[in-house]
RNA sequence: CGGGGCGUAGCGCAGUUGGCUAGCGCACCUGCUUUGGGAGCAGGGGGUCGCCGGUUCGAGUCCGGCCGCCCCGACCA
């Protein structure tokens, strides 16, 4: 394609209200503009590059036997409310009436759609398995857009359901679709891990999550880089390390009261009393519910609210200071859990090892006060639960090896559902013995913007973008010189025409602009190899170069074409 | 939802002790020159200063309300 024909505005200054470097160069490189908070437009290039994702997950989810189709993201409500998630979901998902008053909403995902379709229609085991897909729109009314296109409001996603009459059909399916996943985004150039992870407001049973490194990701994961052990932190298992200083005081100290004028947090206290971090007991007041708990971690541990959450098998929100005040007596910053009488659960770090038990120090429930002497189990009696966000460098829960923790953008996910949905919305089968049983379900979900996302926060440098080579808007960018130049002109051409014929897509570059100006254009787009029309052209002879750095060298336009295969096939 | 920031030309920004005709760079249009790393000169077009209300002789500037956008947190596939 030629350049003049093409609606590629490049912009020479970053977005003022962009912060990663992806949302910064697909604006700059003329990929998307912002069209409201989270809702993006796709320009040519930025369709380009979507379209050629989509391709490669369309053939590998074709060659696992998957059917495509399209599904309406206009959905009556009452769907949604056979499955309770009309109630259970919030604010997250856009609704509204129509004309005739029939609450309606914006699909944000497709799981009731998918099993109504399949309660219609599968009637016997002999219809099963089944997959399908599509490639569609959902719709998520995210409290925070951010990112550039990594969390939007609207957005493209594969998404493919499961239909088996048992678990058994289920993990084949499962398998199958890891599979695939792997061999999608291995095909689109990125790195990225599978991790178990959290099945959340889906439901279901076994779920993992592909996630692919990337500072501008919200997600973290923990990995063990011996046995292989990846878990998003949401619920990755980890074992504490001990603390070094193990603590002077021994089991049976008596406990006592010690002042602490203005000391609220744990720094602040162990600073004060000369002690470390890890001899505190962090005390947080949440509210489940309507009932207060106390979770307690080490002091220098976090809690992660969803391992809470999953614990109690209820929501938790921290205490508002007034709740706090009246629950423990105290204001926040001196809670502690001796002589509180509402649940309390400690993680499992707290736990007393065999041998003489720790002693800790903790808030007293009192103003300015805190406790030393603490002694678990003797002073107080909690349950235990993992709680604890991991952290780097504790132990990995299957081999012991030393955990790290990576910051990633989830890009697909994959799903055990069961019967989640099949069994509100009817959708059952007849078996063998003419039994009728529900399908076993599964989910799973891919999002196309944000590999390309992941892509480029993977791959750029401070000129521009460097696509993987299969998801690259274009494969060749030529740049002519000058645009007026009949010889260069005649020699692009017919270039361009070889190419083409080979089944190249050329970007070809014949804007009659300043040099500089188009060699900066085509480091910000991106595609992998860049061919120069310039000077030489008399002689027959181009400049080629790849994007992700190398040689730039001067080839004869006769073998031109087959020195840009090379160079392209050594891209990554 | 809590905290912070921003809103002035297409983009990036300056201008706020209240003052006359609102400015700079880039982009855009015309002409000439230029042409291997985001050109030079000359001329030119483009603004409800986010919106509504108020104070004032006079508001981009002060006050009140609202809206939009971004960042941190909470939440989230």
């Amino acid at each position: 394609m030629r350049a003049t024909a093409l609606f590629m505005p490049t912009i020479k200054e970053d977005p003022a209200d962009a912060e990663a470097a992806s949302h910064k160069l697909m604006v700059r490189g003329g990929f998307v503009r912002q069209f409201a908070s989270g809702i993006y437009i796709m320009l040519p290039l930025g369709w380009r590059v979507i379209q050629r994702i989509c391709e490669i997950i369309r053939e590998e989810m074709n060659a696992i036997g998957a059917q495509e189709l399209s599904m309406p993201t206009l959905h009556p409500a009452d769907v949604w409310q056979a499955t309770g998630r009309y109630d259970a979901i919030g604010q997250e998902m856009f609704r509204f009436k129509d004309r005739g008053g029939r609450d309606m909403v914006l699909a944000m995902t497709h799981e009731e759609l998918f099993a109504w379709l399949a309660s219609r229609e599968l009637r016997s085991y002999r219809d099963l398995p089944q997959t399908w897909y599509q490639i569609q729109l959902k719709f998520r009314d995210e409290p925070r857009p951010k990112g550039g296109v990594l969390r939007v409001r609207e957005f493209l996603m594969k998404d493919s359901y499961t239909f088996d009459i048992d678990e058994a059909g289920l993990e084949e399916s499962y398998v199958k679709h890891i599979g695939a996943y792997d061999r999608i985004f291995a095909r689109c150039g990125l790195e990225f891990y599978r991790v178990e992870s959290d099945s959340g407001f889906m439901g279901g049973g076994q779920a993992h999550e592909y996630m692919a490194p990337s500072s501008a990701g919200e997600d973290k994961v923990a990995m063990c880089g011996s046995c292989g052990y990846a878990a998003n932190v949401e619920l990755a298992r980890s074992t504490a390390r001990t603390p070094t200083s193990a603590n002077a005081t021994p089991g049976d100290a008596a406990l006592r009261e010690v002042s602490t004028p203005e000391q609220r947090t744990i720094d602040e206290v162990s600073a004060f009393l000369h002690i470390e971090p890890s001899q505190l007991i962090k005390s947080l007041v949440y509210i489940a519910g309507e009932a207060a708990v106390l979770a307690l971690v080490r002091g220098d541990h976090s809690l992660h609210e969803n391992k809470l959450t999953r614990y109690l098998k209820s929501e938790v929100r921290p205490a508002h200071p007034e709740e706090v005040k009246e629950v423990t007596g105290a204001e926040v910053g001196f809670v502690g859990p001796v002589g509180l009488s509402v649940r309390i659960i400690a993680d499992e770090a707290l736990r007393p090892p065999g041998g003489a038990p720790r002693t800790y120090t903790a808030g007293a429930n009192k103003e300015h006060t805190h406790l030393q002497g603490v002694v678990i189990g003797r002073d107080f009696e909690p349950e235990f639960a993992d709680l604890r966000e991991a952290q780097e460098g504790d132990a990995c829960p299957r081999c012991g090896a030393s955990l790290t923790m990576k910051q990633v953008i989830e890009i697909g996910n994959i799903f055990k559902l069961g019967s989640k949905y099949s069994l509100p919305l009817g959708a059952t089968v007849l078996d063998e013995a003419g039994q009728e049983r529900p399908i076993i379900m599964g989910s799973y979900g891919i999002g196309p913007a944000r590999i390309a996302a992941a892509a480029v926060e993977q791959s750029h440098d401070d000129r521009g973008i460097i696509w993987p080579k299969s998801i690259a808007p274009f494969d060749v960018h030529l740049i002519q010189v000058q645009a007026k130049d009949p010889i260069q002109t005649q020699v692009a051409q017919g270039l361009y025409d070889r190419l083409a014929v080979e089944g190249w897509q050329v970007l070809w570059d014949d804007r009659d602009e300043r040099p500089g100006f188009k060699f900066a254009d085509a480091e910000l787009i991106g595609c992998p190899v860049r061919v120069t029309v310039g000077k030489k052209a008399v002689d027959r002879v181009v400049e080629v170069e790849p994007r992700a750095g190398g040689a730039r060298e001067d080839v004869p336009l006769e073998g031109g074409a087959d020195r840009i295969r090379e160079l392209w096939e050594a891209s990554s």
